[in-house]
DNA sequence: TCTGGGGTCCTAGGACCC
DNA sequence: TCTGGGGTCCTAGGACCC
């Protein structure tokens, strides 16, 4: 019997790379990408990452390092990334029926029986390059955590030239040596000092370690790790992208706020958003909680911070309805004289569009009315349109800050990259 | 002065039921 | 006076991921 093989395909450093599809003269400089809001690094070219600069780093803690070192910087440009994305998602389904889209910027094929798949990991990477112009390391194994770390050495061993099959058990076992174990997909910060408090400090220690231990001490899915790290596979690919369970709309914001209506209105807007997410979802939600809260890294004010949770009596997508009870819930959570940082709205317990819940008592509400009305405001808004309901306002002074964003060259006519001959 | 956002899964413990 | 045990559901918190 042949054994499944999966292939992890990762951009590199993703949203520079997509910065530098469109700006050849970006390439070989510094490059980093900064949060919502410009507040953190949260992608960096290798010249950056050679620099010692950490993911995360607040921006304003190396602002000489920037200024000495000429990086570039970016404010993040999602619909940019989305799009660029979805061009690479669209190359790597050529070469292969099965493949799971597992992040904005990976994906793991299923190569099972296929022949030569190192010369194969090399035709992917320079396909993607040609076709959208995003470098991408291949990392190919029998289970998708042995692929993740494969994808690993491609990245970090520049000999590899991007591509690692770890199907052969001794190479495999001397990787898995080599590697620090905070580099197995499912071992986070915790779980490595953890760890290390045990003598457990590579991923080979890790792997011959006694599932049942595992299992007690952490959970199931250590043990599950454990066993994916000895070849056998526990976890499948997943095609059908799974449907949420949860939808979050949060934001910090520019500047702090102490203003009662302007935080409304962002909690406002936070719900209207969040209702336009779950009806391209085709759900509706049960429950809805709103929180607001100080910036924790203040030190001259006390915090402050509550979330509260308010259930609908029938669950709904209908924006007056969710922007009605963020109101209500911001009411009851609003205190006054606090600098408020961030606020946003969750939502869940989601049933079906198509498959309503009716109540036990009382009236079922018309929802196909209200259904047809958030339909022709949802196509009203794709375009340059804008409907809002009471409580959301046009302009908000509480918006994030981006103030170092590129142009959306993809998605729109007048942002299109001029060509000189 | 300035510190992201959006998800998932697992576990423990309490409430409640029979 | 003696005061069980097991199942299920829900929630909060913690861990992880990108």
């Amino acid at each position: 019997m042949t054994d499944n093989v999966f292939a992890l395909v990762d951009c590199n450093n993703f949203y520079v790379s997509c910065e530098r599809v469109f700006r050849p003269d970006l390439k070989n400089v510094p490059v980093a990408v900064l949060s919502n809001n410009d507040g953190c690094i949260i992608a960096r070219s290798k010249e950056v990452k050679d620099l010692g600069v950490k993911m995360g780093t607040p921006l304003f803690k190396v602002r000489d390092l920037i200024k000495e070192h000429k990086i570039r910087i970016f404010s993040s440009n999602y619909s940019l990334y989305d799009n660029i994305s979805t061009r690479v998602m669209q190359t790597l389904e050529t070469f292969s029926p099965r493949v799971e889209i597992y992040s904005i910027d990976e994906a793991f094929l299923d190569v099972s029986g296929r022949p030569h798949r190192e010369t194969y990991g090399h035709r992917i990477r320079q396909t993607v390059i040609k076709d959208v112009g995003v470098p991408v390391c291949v990392g190919m194994a029998t289970t998708k955590t042995l692929a993740k770390l494969a994808n690993y050495a491609a990245k970090k061993f520049t000999q590899t030239g991007g591509v690692v099959d770890l199907t052969d058990p001794q190479r495999r076992q001397r990787l898995l040596d080599i590697t620090p174990v905070s580099e197995v997909w499912g071992v986070g910060r915790h779980h490595t000092e953890s760890l290390a408090r045990i003598g457990i400090t590579t991923a080979g220690q890790l792997a011959r370690m006694d599932s049942r231990f595992l299992r007690k001490k952490y959970s199931v899915v250590m043990a599950r790790t454990l066993m994916e790290l000895n070849g056998e596979s526990c976890l499948d690919l997943e095609e059908i992208t799974p449907v949420k369970k949860q939808i979050v709309c949060s934001r910090s914001f520019g500047e702090k706020i102490t203003d009662k209506s302007q935080v409304r209105q962002a909690l406002c807007e936070f719900a209207a958003r969040a209702a336009e997410k779950l009806r391209k979802e085709q759900q509706r939600a049960t429950v809805m909680t709103a929180f607001i809260r100080t910036s924790p890294f203040d030190k001259n004010a006390p915090h402050y911070g509550n979330a509260a949770t308010g259930r609908f009596f029938q669950s709904t997508s209908d924006t007056r309805q969710l922007v009605g009870m963020a109101t209500n819930l911001f009411e009851r959570i609003w205190k006054e004289g606090h600098r408020y940082a961030k606020a946003g709205v969750m939502l869940g317990d989601f049933t079906p569009e198509q498959q309503m819940q009716y109540p036990l008592f009382g009236q079922p509400e018309d929802t196909d009315t209200a259904d047809r009305l958030m339909l022709a405001i949802d196509n009203i808004n794709k375009g340059v349109g804008k409907i809002w309901f009471g409580g959301q306002r046009p302009k908000k002074d509480w918006y994030m800050k981006q103030d170092l964003k590129s142009p959306a060259y993809t998605t729109r006519w007048d942002c299109l990259p001029v060509v000189r001959g």
